[in-house]
RNA sequence: GUCUCCAUCGUCUAGUGGUUAGGACACCGGGUUUUCAUCCCGGCAACGGGGGUUCAAUUCCCCCUGGAGAUGCCA
């Protein structure tokens, strides 16, 4: 039988880490299966769905080259996959239900239903949720309330008896009793919307979805849907529950956290392959030996038995250390693109990036590749060879344990050096700064310090020649100058 | 409160009824180097506790503890 999965996210925010996770595990399990991957959006929520959303639900599985084989993108065979547009499905089963006798119309409202739980809490009732109260109404009074035009919603009769278990294919079999599962849960809300349990079964079944794969935090929910699947006189599909992703602190992964949104680790230059790469490794292990992997190779090796059971915390550390090894292996062209938006956005490379701006941008590649974790760090890296910032403060040329009047001594020494020998080998230039050095008695840091802030205005940069032939020696020496009379002033004033 | 699930270094994990319990990130040292980074070398560091089963348990079983999740007209 053909292996079908399904991705079916509700589009109530930004894509995150965990769904992304979910996401992916189905789509690798649908590829290395040769089966099919599904998407199907859960916009059952009137009030929180958002166009946005799902127009970012788009863009982040495009990102990472998710395609899937059927969904609202390219349709199906089931119709559509979005849930908004099959109300009537989930109604017209609802209400199969209450002629089955396995749900019934409830015409509380909220408000009861709030001081209820109210109540329940405050006095630790063994169970909290609904009573029952309309589970028995009679014929006349359902009528009555009808005529009456009172909103109601539809719950399932969940047996007082009983325990109903499933087959979970990473944990086993989960049993609850009937009795601890929700208490008649809403299947239809009084907005004529399914619940995620109710529209979740149906589409399911309908879609005929092999094997479901969701977070952890649906096995409590198992055994409702087995007896929703029961109801109906279906047969459930094999659960995998996947293990979920949490921060550092061992809570549910979340905003205060960090970054959550896929979107966000997009636009801060993660790379795909990179995010992809390390999510997957969140909760999955091929051995003990490989952690780089390609998209093709997950949907090639992926298997349910290496799924880990516990939960993972996600260590943003650890995706700079994946984004940084897959940055350094992209070719320097490759790199150019992607660092382009970046120097854009930041003004130092225009809009439409003429031929001398691009040449410049790859002659500068070299310098920073080594050094990015993620792609917005370039900015702030090539900062001195964009603007024409020097430097303001004496003291922050001053290598550790070096007085004002040797670094004075030093950068000007190696000023007079700098233009002789400009056009000679690194190698010339780097002996006669290092014996400048030990004339003045100073470590060879002492030397090229100064020269370093001048240049960059900062004492972190690339390789300091090469820097200054990025910039041009020109402006290069103008700048020394410029913290020459600095130091100068300083000395005098003692 | 009640229910369900989980448990190997700080983190992600490999692993087995008998191993010096392996790797990666992070961290700390050292080397390369004009800074940073890269790269190389080295170090730190784990089977939560208690009972069983067994010749032998990190591994199998039970209890405890700890953690997480669920208890919605949210998913």
């Amino acid at each position: 039988m053909e292996v079908r999965v399904r991705y079916a996210p509700s589009p109530t925010g930004l894509q995150h880490i965990g769904g992304i996770r979910t996401a992916l595990f189905n789509y690798f399990f649908a590829r290395a299966q040769k089966g099919k991957f599904i998407l199907r959006i859960e916009d059952t929520d009137q009030e929180r769905s958002s166009e946005e959303s799902i127009q970012d639900l788009y863009e982040t599985l495009n990102w990472l080259n998710i395609v899937p084989d059927e969904g609202p993108v390219q349709g199906g065979p089931y119709g559509p996959y979005i849930q908004s547009e099959r109300t009537k499905l989930y109604k017209d089963y609802a209400n199969e239900l209450i002629e089955k006798g396995k749900a019934y119309k409830c015409f509380c409202t909220s408000d009861r239903l709030d001081a209820l739980r109210e109540e329940q809490t405050a006095a630790k009732s063994k169970q909290i949720g609904y009573d029952g109260k309309c589970r028995n109404l009679t014929q006349q009074e359902i009528t009555a309330l009808e005529n009456e035009g009172k909103p109601f919603v539809i719950r399932l009769k969940v047996p007082k008896e009983g325990k109903t278990t499933f087959h979970d294919l990473l944990m086993g079999d989960i049993t609850r009793k009937n009795s601890d599962v929700n208490p008649d849960p809403v299947l239809l809300k009084s907005d004529g919307f399914p619940t995620y349990h109710l529209a979740n079964v149906i589409d399911d079944h309908s879609m005929n979805i092999t094997h479901i794969m969701r977070a952890q935090e649906w096995i409590p929910s198992g055994p409702l849907h087995i007896l929703l699947y029961e109801a109906f006189g279906w047969t459930p599909p094999l659960y995998c529950h996947l293990p979920m992703v949490m921060g550092k602190d061992g809570k549910k992964l979340s905003k205060r956290h960090g970054s959550t949104a896929v979107k966000d680790f997009r636009e801060i230059g993660y790379l795909p392959e990179a995010l992809l790469n390390y999510v997957s490794m969140v909760g999955w292990s091929y051995d003990d030996k490989k952690e780089f992997f390609t998209e093709d190779e997950l949907c090639e090796l992926f298997s349910l038995e290496k799924i880990n059971k516990a939960p993972g915390v996600f260590d943003y550390k650890k995706l700079d250390w994946y984004n940084g090894m897959y940055i350094r292996e992209k070719s320097d062209i490759e790199l150019v693109k992607l660092l382009l938006p970046y120097m854009q956005s930041a003004n130092y490379i225009s809009q439409k990036a003429d031929e001398e701006e691009m040449k410049k941008l790859f002659s500068i590649i070299p310098l920073v590749k080594e050094r990015l974790k993620v792609l917005s760090d370039v900015t702030e890296m090539v900062k001195f060879l964009y603007t024409e910032d020097e430097v303001e403060d004496a003291t922050l040329l001053l290598p550790k344990k070096q007085t004002l009047l040797e670094t004075y001594q030093a950068l000007k020494g190696a000023y007079e050096i700098l233009l002789q020998y400009k056009d000679q080998q690194d190698e010339v230039i780097e002996e006669h700064l290092m014996q400048l050095s030990s004339s003045l008695n100073l470590k060879v840091n002492g030397v090229f310090m100064p020269i370093r802030v001048s240049v960059t205005t900062s004492s972190v940069s690339p390789p300091l020649f090469d820097s200054i032939r990025a910039l041009g020696w020109d402006k290069a020496l103008l700048r020394i100058e410029h913290a020459i009379t600095l130091l100068e002033t300083e000395v005098k004033n003692g």
